[in-house]
Parts: C-alpha cells; structure tokens; sequence
DNA sequence: GATGAATGAGCATTCATTCAT
DNA sequence: AATGAATGAATGCTCATTCAT
C-alpha cells in the first residue's frame, strides 16, 4: 500500500507542509486506525490505535483533534477511492453495467471494512472537508446514475439518494450474512429491482 | 398503547405472576427504554432510562439484570409483534401482496423505532428466548415467502434470510432518508428486485 | 438441632413474646446465616440470606435491625455454647488440661466456622447484649484460666486478654492452614508457651 | 520514610524506567494506599485513596491495573522489607535470638500496619509476583528456623508454615490489644511456645 | 406479621482529552 | 513535535435498607 495521504498534506490544516515524520506519522495512525476501526468499529480505545500505530497518544490527537476526526479522515480515504473508481466507470460503455459494477464493489468493500458502514451510517456530524468528499461521491454517483437511466438501464422514479440508501442499508446487513454468495444475492435483488420497471 | 407486557407475565421468570405494581413499573422502564433506545440506541446510560421511567436505577436491574438483557427485552416486543403481523397474513389470498405488505409494514415501523435495527444490527448476543423469537419471526416469515414463491410472485433463488436481510438493511437506512415518500420508493425497489425474475 | 433461640424471647425486643410463626422465622433466618456466615463470610448479601431461610428481606430485618445485628446474632449463639462449654470444664479435676480443652476445641470450632474468626475480629460495634455475652465468656475463661495459674500449670504473668488473644489469633490462621495436624501444632506451641515458665 | 520505590522500577512493567513525575505519583499513591489500607482495611473505596494521594483515580489505574493489584503492591513492600530484614538475621551469632527477633519486629510492625494482617490474611489472590515474594519471604524464614532448630533452640516438630502461621494470628490479633506490653507478653508465649520442647 | 419490590448511594473501572516533560 | 502521564466525568452494577401491598 502506498502513501494514504498522496492527495491532502495533513488533515488539520491542509496548507502548512508537514514536516517528513510528521506525516510519517499521520500515516501510521491512518493505516492503524483503518485496520482496527475496520475489524472492530467506532468503539475501540483511542489508546489501542496509537499503540497499534507505534506512537503516543498525544501524536494522534497533535493530527486529528478529536477520535470522530480521527474517524472520518479513515473514512474519506475509502470515500476517495470510491470516488476515483465512480469516475473511472463513468466514461464506461454500457451504461447500466457500469452502475451495477460500481454497486457491487461498493458493498463488496464495506463488508470487508466495518468502518465504511459505520461511516455511512453516521448522521449530522460531518464537517465540511469531509461533507465536500461526500458531495463528490454523491455527484460521481449521480452521473454513473443518470447515464444508466438515460439508457434505460435503470427505472426513472428514483433518485441518487434512494440507490445511495439502499446501498448503505446492503452494506450494513452484508457483513452479518456470511458469504459471497449470499452478498451476490442481495446485490442482485437490489440491481433487478432498480431495473425494472416500476411494477404498476 | 396497551399494556406491553399483556402476553407475558414479566421479562424474567415467567413463572411467578408480578404484582400489580411491579408490572406497572417494568411497563413503565419498558416504555422509557423503548423510546430512548428509539431515539438514542444503545448508548444510554441506564440511569436515564431509570430516570424517564420514574423509577430508580435498583428497579431497572431487578427486572432485567443486565443492559443488555433490557435491550432485548424491548425489541422482544417489537419482535413479538412482527410475528403476530407475519402470522395474521399468511393466510391472505395474494400471497405476493402479503409478503410485500409484511415487507412494507416492517419497515415503516423501523422508521420510526430506531432500535428495531439497532437490535437486528446486533450479533452474537442472543440468548435463547430471544433465538426462540427470531425463530419464530423467521418461520412465520419463510411462511409468507415460500408462498409467494409458489404463486410465481417472487423469485425463487433467494432464501428467507436474504429477504430478512434487504428488509433490515432498508430499515437501519431508511430513517435517516426523511419522509414518508421516499421510503415507499425504497420499498418499492426491494419489492421490484424481489418480483424480477432474475437477470441471466 | 433444637431451636437456636431457646434461652431468649428473641433478638429485638427481649420481652415481648413472639407468635410461634414469628419465632419459626428468627429461627430459619438464624440458622441460614449460621450456615451462610460460617462459609462465606460477613460479605454474602442479605437478600442471600433471606432466599436460603425461604422467607423475605423484609422479615429478616424485621427481627434484625440491621446486618451488624444478624451477624451479632449468630455469633452469640456461639459465645453461648462457648460459655457452656467452659462453665462445665470449670469444675475438672485437671485444672491444666481443662484449660488446653478448652482453648483446642475453641479453635477447632472456630476453624468451622469463619464467622466466629470474623466476629472476634470485630472492634467497637458492640451492642449491650452482646457485651454481656462477652463479658460472661471472659468471666468463665478467667476462672479457667485461674485455676490453671494457681494450680501451677499455667504462667502467672499473663491475664486471659493475652490468651484470649492468642487464641483468636490462631482462630484466623488456622483455616487457613489447611488440615487437623497443622491445627494441632498450633495449639500445641501456644499451650506449651503458656505452660512454660517465662524465659528469664 | 524515603521513596518507597527504591528497590524496582515501578510496580507494573519493571522494564522501563519510569519518568520522575510518574514515579513520584506512584509513590504519592503507594503512601496514602499503605496508610489509609492500614488503618481501614481493603474496605476504601480507590476514589479515597486517590483523593489522599492528591491525584486523579485515573493516575491510581494507571499504575495499578485493579484495585487488588494497588493492595499487593503496597503488601508487597513490606513483604520485601520482611525478606531484607530474615536474611539479614540468618548470618546472627545466636540463632535462637535472631529467630525471635524476627517474630518480635515483626508483629511489632504488623501491629502499626494492618494491612499487612489483611494481606496475610488473604486467600487465593496471588499472582506470581506476588508468590514469588511471598516464596523468599518463606525461604528467608526458613532457613532462620531451621538454623534454630539445629541449635537446640526450637522444637522440630513445627515446620515454618506452622510459625508463619503463628505469627501472622498474633499480628492479626496484636493491634486490637492496645498496649506495648500486652503485644510483647504475646509474643513471649508464642516464643517460649516454640522453645518448649514438646509437651509428651 | 410477612413479603418482596423499590430505592439510591456507593463502587470499580474505562476512556476521551489535556498538558507537563 | 512527540510522548505518555494525568485527569475526571461517566457508566454499569450491587446491596443495605425502607415501605407499599
């Protein structure tokens, strides 16, 4: 894995540079704490993320003010590649394959990384850094949508914020039914359904 | 709202019938732990709870000896309820449309009782009573399925528990996509999914 | 075991007699805590207590004001049965072995039941009737204890506080040096110790 | 009284020296432990002990994991100091001396700390540590004895549990018999006691 | 009198966050 | 900048005691 933080010079104040092992050690915490929030969620000990990341405490909130903070940056890096990876399937031929391809993948990754579904299922707290992230996701998202309705791919009743929910809701309940092929399943109801027609 | 406790004689030893008075005050702690686990989930203190219900922290613990086993208590509620609701349609004529309005129900419910999912997100801490429940929930549920099924309403390479799956996944997000409107259109897509044949 | 409350009209109020139900209760709390007191210990919960006697909480402290006075309870009846014991060896040919009777079967007891160790372990939080029961077994040892000295078996230049002492003391150790041999040993050293004559 | 730390490098990890400020907190908290465990028993609460040290709980936890483990550590000290003071007697001229020395200073300290009593009065709560001490002190103890025993000094048909056994009643017992005297006159009996050859 | 439900102060322990070194 | 020690509010739970039934 390389860098975690190739796009951003720190996650406080993104326009001083940091210092080579500062952000060595911003990286440190990121990769521990997106190892441990991934296996264990929200709710392990700021302690055991610094330890696991070979530094004290006080380095983890010098970069990240607060365990939330600490939270969403973990996240914005999957955001982020979840964005990328939107944006490559937009220029995609088929349409409607593209956004059922980018689905999958979605859920196949949440269920791997407890955090993305903690994250996504987290309410009001975002800040704006991040609110921005979410809002390219959305318009990434949003365009690989539009252009599989166009194409008549996918039904045109609903809207972005429908499949991003109902994506989310996948993702939260994939990871306690066990099994590939039992996700597979889950993602092909919600595909179908968005395919169809509205059943009048 | 009746009594919650009408088909049982308390949470802990069915066995002894409860004083009038202590069956008001585990309605009572029963009540505010619905609604606070409704509103807040998990993370409230007990002594909340016990505070809402007008009771000291003492009676809580008597009736159930654990948080936990409060918390379980209370979806134990909700789940009773749903197997009545699946029971009561198993016979309906269309048995697609039963499935789909048990479907329909459920989450609409959720939506407002935050710790339905909550409960359904939960893991490993069933105790046997609360399996024998979700036992049930589950048969009277593959009832309606199966049904379904075989009327040619619903797909036939999903089991129950994927159908179980979708449906708390759209509840857990479900209250967090605002309105009414929106939910039925989620709803309608998992119905649609259901209904399709699937892709080949 | 005939009843335990046979030289009293009961714990609280030393006069008024109780209803044969009543004192069929003091009984059955008292010999609960004896059993419970003697294997545990002063930590074990009254509600325990009450459970083992089959009757409520609120009867055991209807006839005990409080722990302390259930505790103290219980101990007397062994302070009576001690007071016997030594009134009867009072009057032995052998003043001496009388003495070292006493004091072996003391400790024996005692390494029974670890209430008798805790209570003796007790300071200041006597009540008056207790104090009496006290006082009488002091008075019965002393005259033991005299009889021992002016026979010429036991030292003079101890008083039966020191002695009483001592075999508390051994009364704590003892049980927890396993076995009857090691008790024996015990014994035999402090005996031996008050049999010599002081090391000039 | 000087640091009462010397001799180690602090009570949990012995492998990193810890910082002079920690150090002394933990010494702060050792000291109000020795004296508020001494004079009330396991009984007080941690926030007591923290409060007296002048520090936070957290500060207490940190050092000691649980509130036994702050217990042993405090027992601990004068289990060390025990040991220190037995060897130091084993290389005495007259053996018999030097054994009763030890029995004297010992209760004699016992008498001002009870929580040493309550330590020795303690049951199944040793962790490795704690036994291998308890171990050395044994072993130290042992080889007193025996030299007396060699020298005609003590009866040999008590082994060294037997004494420890002795005098950890006596000290249990000491401190309730008011009075340099009475303490000494204890000690006397138990001393003439293991002199005596045994009574046939 | 008996019962056991209710009470709530009390306690051990955790953990996010701050701050001296 | 980094460290990790200190802090203390917060939490789940226990148990002696009181009181309504």
């Amino acid at each position: 894995m390389t860098s975690v933080t190739t796009s951003t010079n720190g996650p406080r104040e993104a326009h001083r540079p940091l210092r080579a092992d500062a952000r060595r050690n911003v990286d440190k915490v990121l990769r521990a704490a997106e190892e441990v929030f991934a296996t264990e969620g929200l709710a392990v000990p700021i302690d055991e993320i610094a330890r696991r990341a070979g530094v004290g405490v006080g380095t983890v909130y010098r970069h990240f003010p607060t365990k939330q903070a600490l939270f969403q940056a973990v996240v914005m890096v999957r955001l982020k590649a979840l964005v990328e990876r939107a944006k490559a399937l937009s220029g995609a031929e088929d349409a409607g394959a593209a956004l059922f391809t980018f689905v999958s993948e979605l859920v196949e990754v949440a269920v791997k990384k407890r955090d993305l579904t903690d994250e996504l299922a987290q309410e009001g707290l975002d800040d704006e850094v991040h609110a921005v992230v979410k809002g390219e996701l959305q318009g990434a998202f949003e365009v690989l949508l539009q252009r599989a309705q166009v194409g008549g791919c996918v039904r045109d009743d609903i809207c972005s914020a429908d499949v991003t929910a109902l994506v989310m809701g996948t993702c939260m309940v994939a990871d306690r039914h066990a099994g590939h092929d039992a996700t597979s399943r889950l993602i092909g109801v919600i595909c179908d359904g968005l395919r169809a027609h509205p059943h009048q």
